[in-house]
DNA sequence: CTCTTTTACTAAATCGATTTAGTGTAATAG
DNA sequence: CTATTACACTAAATCGATTTAGTAAAAGAG
């Protein structure tokens, strides 16, 4: 009856338990010491026979040896792996980039370990001591403050941090700010809201500024009280809904709207529906980072795009350079990526009628 | 000048490398074995006086003393690491299922490596391997089939397994089929179409039979030319568009679309509204799993939602609990959660003018 | 035929903890 | 005053690899 087939018996060989170096060793009548020479093909193995190398991995392949993690981690005084610390797992943004460093460590051999401080101050402080209680050989910080400087290879995206050793991944806020600015102020926009940051974002600060210059060369006037802050921690469009809400009520019209991120301005854009206002006929929204969802909204999003997958891409390489490589990459303490305009339906020339 | 205040120093003297335990045995003039006995709790160490265990203590933080992990985890046998396997980062769907088995891992002092495959058969035939060759204790396999059997607690969630040794987390198909049916049903829809999963989508056999059966019950017809199926494996709503594309191409009238996800409902919506078609008034959607932006659709989308974090923390629970107490929990292959049927905009009566 | 070199390995130290079986001293029991 | 028990530790084996220094035998040089 091979209904099951009898994968069941052959798994269970080819996945059993490792058998040791050791017990390899006796099986074959030599000695542990050549079974590593010949296994980790190190140079000092070149006068040992191609006939005995085959040997060798022949039975260790027949008898499933995998060499113990943790004593060659031991031995060697490598972990082989990196630290990653992010806000939230499940936002699009922390995803796309985790996605791009998976890919690049993998290849090289590097497995990682994810930690979520949900912005908790007392996580904040210890996730990184608990990496470092793992033997991690680096750190990417995704969107986080480093506090404390640490002995640690560190990449920081989107979190400038000015302690030694952090090599800083940042976008080219001036650029992205301009971006936005200048296709709405072509649009003819002139009364454009603002929702800036929440605190605790790194990125909060630099985009406000990165506005108020482009503004200026624009000379586009702020009008302070078309500038909101997001609240709360939640990746949620929640907090965007609440402050366009607040921001229709101030009173000030505005025919356009420039949000910190695409999560908030998916939120914005229902406050706005629900005040009877259209998008964009009414009020032009424009958003930031270019989560996967941007482009599926109702119009689809106009949005600053960040390079995420890149940036992890860049950061997975960079730490595992400054591992290898500690002297000559030691300097790099910035690395600027470029943003990208994706001009969709939430956008759209101010309407005579209203403005 | 205290401009920059003075964390530097402190931090690079707290955060220094680590010295060993022997080191610190020989700083305080005792054994290392006495060191560990302490630092360890181990009731070995009753007949240490208290004063001594705190000069122990002290002198541990003071001179930061970390354990090494790869010592520890050589001697015990333990890595404390859990392999976790996903089809996508960049998913919502993955993302959600993660935190869940974050927290409940980090919380029991485990971390863990998560691998992507993106359902390329090389890398889900080695993924395994490459963890096991990590010694990690145990495995979570998400929406991902296990093909072998292998010698470690597996918990697979959605990928329904017979091989030995896996525990299953699958959903209530039957009852989310009924939830969503049943709710079209009695807005009045008699003429739906289907969106099946991907074929390599381990939920895909289930969910349809699932469907079929409520169908069945409630006595609904399902026409062969309003079925069909997700090709592809990116995880992007642009599948849903084709998808609903061809099924509005089939000339076959429906008044309602129940899709294989929230991602290809947001696609489909798409490509009904570019058709002309109203949601919901000419045609309702209905969506699976729920994930973040399902809610800030417009209009919301409604959708079966899936327990997914809770299914994470389950699946780590559940692990965690065949690492620790192997005998006992052995016995448990299936575990069974319950979907919720989001109510939301995308689903209305069936229109009379149209119908 | 001796001396050097190469070949084909191996012994043993080492990485940094954990853990078991003791050991020497002090206190208490009988 | 001896026997036992409790106290306060420690020596040494162990986990499973890696790596350096070395050895015995064979090959080649002169």
């Amino acid at each position: 009856m091979p209904r099951k087939k009898d994968t069941r018996a052959v798994a269970s060989r080819s996945a059993a338990q490792s058998i040791s170096q050791k017990a390899l060793a006796e099986h074959l009548g030599l000695s542990p010491a050549t079974i590593s020479l010949v296994i980790n093909r190190s140079p000092a193995a070149h006068s040992i026979p191609q006939e005995t190398k085959e040997r060798i991995f022949a039975a260790a392949k027949r008898l499933n040896y995998r060499p113990n993690f943790a004593a060659r981690s031991l031995r060697k005084q490598r972990s082989f792996t990196i630290g990653v610390v992010v806000p939230e797992i499940s936002e699009g943004y922390a995803a796309l980039v985790m996605s791009g460093i998976e890919d690049q460590l993998l290849q090289e051999g590097y497995f990682y370990f994810v930690v979520s401080h949900r912005h908790r101050e007392d996580l904040l402080e210890n996730y990184p001591k608990l990496l470092m209680n793992r033997a991690v050989e680096g750190l990417i910080a995704v969107d986080t403050p480093c506090r404390h400087s640490i002995p640690l290879p560190v990449v920081s995206i989107s979190g400038y941090s000015e302690a030694p050793g952090v090599t800083n991944i940042v976008l080219n806020h001036e650029r992205a700010a301009m971006l936005a600015l200048d296709h709405l102020f072509h649009l003819g926009h002139r009364q454009i809201a603002f929702i800036k940051g929440q605190e605790f974002s790194s990125d909060t600060e630099a985009r406000w500024n990165a506005i108020l210059l482009a503004a200026k060369i624009l000379g586009l006037k702020i009008r302070s009280n078309l500038v909101a802050q997001l609240e709360g921690d939640a990746p949620s469009p929640e907090l965007g809904y609440r402050v366009a809400q607040k921001l229709l009520g101030g009173g000030q019209r505005f025919t356009a709207l420039f949000a910190f991120n695409d999560i908030s301005a998916i939120g914005a854009i229902r406050a706005l529906r629900e005040a009877g206002l259209r998008v964009p006929e009414d009020v032009s929204v424009v958003g930031f980072d270019d989560i996967q969802s941007a482009a599926y909204q109702n119009p689809g999003l106009t949005t600053v795009r960040q390079p995420l997958r890149q940036m992890g891409v860049l950061a997975a390489e960079t730490v595992l350079q400054r591992i290898t490589a500690p002297t000559r990459s030691a300097s790099k303490k910035l690395i600027t990526v470029e943003p990208e305009l994706i001009v969709r339906g939430s956008t759209g020339p101010v309407s005579t009628g209203r403005a």
